[in-house]
DNA sequence: TCGATATTTCGACATATATCGAAATATATA
DNA sequence: TATATATTTCGATATATGTCGAAATATCGA
């Protein structure tokens, strides 16, 4: 019937449940759009490929600690990575995540 | 920053809240699997384009109740469109939003 | 080492969600 | 009209979620 495993089934469903708050959405977009992806393994955070917490959680009135929590939402749907840089964490869209995403919508379209 | 306006931002957050249950999450993949998207308004039900609630719920192990409720979602999210043929209620995936979903995620690749 | 900045952890709380079962509604058919 | 099939509505319940504030941790710079 589907041509995903039930595994994969259940790794979408994260993903998408961790799109599904506005402000994580927000979070993600906006790392999307301030990042580069497709440039795989060529991460440098002085190329503007990266976010910090402080930075995703501007605009978005909510508390740090619930900026934090976001951001560990995200990471644990395998939507971004992270990385210490000194004080700030950096934050980025992982690529492979995209391009799956991506392909999940697509393909029905065009195959 | 981002492309999208907040109403368009939170519209995608419901999609994504809708397609976050695995339950969900496989009756939408079901109906993406056995429609036929693109063919936008030549919609026929004796094609194989749409799926009964019934149909929909097989496989699942969940009651009837569940899986309309969980139907209601997926329509509310404005993901599937749905209409009665008889006794039984028939729904298919909104090629539209589909498209929609396929360029969110595509877009920050190849633009 | 002390203070400032950045982030996380923890506990609390109000709200939302997934699921069930029972009862109601709609449609078809004998 | 009575019965069977398909679906929805409603109420209940257990669990998950979003958010906050306070306190803890990590790093940098004076």
């Amino acid at each position: 019937m589907s041509k995903y495993r039930d595994d994969q089934i259940k790794q979408f469903a994260e993903i998408f449940k961790a799109l599904s708050n506005p402000n994580r959405l927000r979070m993600f977009l906006h790392l999307v759009t301030c990042c580069v992806p497709g440039t795989v393994g060529s991460f440098d955070a002085e190329d503007g490929v990266s976010a910090c917490v402080g930075d995703l959680g501007r605009d978005l009135d909510i508390v740090p600690s619930t900026v934090s929590h976001h951001i560990k939402e995200l990471h644990r749907a395998g939507l971004i990575r992270m990385e210490r840089r000194g004080q700030k964490i950096e934050c980025w869209v992982d690529p492979v995540i995209l391009r799956g995403l991506a392909r999940f919508f697509d393909k029905p379209l065009t195959g």
